[in-house]
DNA sequence: ATGATGGTTGACGTTTACGTAAACTAGAGC
DNA sequence: GCTCTAGTTTACGTAAACGTCAACCATCAT
């Protein structure tokens, strides 16, 4: 059988809402001067769950520490975090994420970190641009199709 | 562990160029005046895999005859492949879809099923305007991280 | 006879971002 | 000692819509 080419899955933002008034790259630092964080207080200031938190980690977007057997996260996985949460809500997946996130640490005063994460954006704003068009679209046939599904009950005297 | 809730995934319409133009509940009928088609003819009609027709048909979508091993499509099959194709695009699942159709065959003369197809029109316009405001929102917030992250750039000289 | 072609069934694989359950540990309070 | 809470690991489950084999038939042309 011919090779059939597959149409990618399409990722598409979600808003949490405490992030609509966010801030992207700068000024993401905690509120409070704690050095150290719990997961409990991570879950309840981002509202993501304690799987979430250790799915990110298996995934190299944290690198908490370990008091025990408890994991002890870092201003620096704060910033992560908070990142990675921005990043989801503008449609980002989490490979992308983590990849970006890779660059802080690569030692350039942040300038490669800088320049491809306005790269990746100007790329997701294209996509979320393209998506904005199949949604239009749809909605344009849909309410056509809802027109014409009108007309014929009206023709039936419904 | 407390209950965190679960944000449903989004189904998002991607589009077939022929449907943009096409007719949705109307005039659905093949162009020529064959009664059956093979699975070859509706593959290429309608630029699905034969895998994608057999699936339909385990969901209920299609019911094909046989002739001998192979499988027969009718107009009816047509017509329900054309409607299946045309849902898809604008974002319906194919349980939904499935439900649409199995109205077809209510036997009330298509009230019921015009009237429902109706509202689950403007529900799925509903869904599709809430994906666009997200989709928005993501793009406005891409755009000022963007600009802030130039900011900084220029603000490094670079 | 021999491929090539195209049909069939059956069953497992893919993707993403977690949810969910089981079984265990460690500390706090009574 | 006992229970409650909150943490841990391991590992399987979920959803959607097919893709991708494998193994098998049936025809047609060479």
């Amino acid at each position: 059988m011919r090779r059939e080419p597959e149409r990618a899955p399409v990722r598409h933002p979600v808003a949490p809402p405490e992030i609509a008034l966010g801030f992207a790259l700068d000024g993401a630092a905690p509120v409070d001067q704690r050095q150290t964080f719990t997961i409990r207080d991570l879950t309840r200031e981002f509202g993501v769950t304690s799987r979430t938190l250790r799915f990110y980690e298996e995934r190299g977007l944290l690198t908490p520490e370990r008091e025990g057997q408890e994991r002890v996260y870092s201003r620096r996985d704060w910033v992560r975090l908070k990142l990675a949460v921005m990043g989801k809500s503008v449609g980002f997946s989490l490979e992308e994420i983590r990849a970006m996130l890779d660059l802080y640490d690569l030692g350039d005063g942040q300038e490669t970190q800088l320049k491809v994460a306005h790269a990746r954006f100007l790329e997701q704003i294209d996509r979320l641009q393209r998506q904005r068009s199949d949604i239009d679209r749809a909605i344009t046939e849909l309410d056509r199709a809802g027109r014409c599904v009108m007309e014929r009950l009206a023709a039936r005297g419904v």
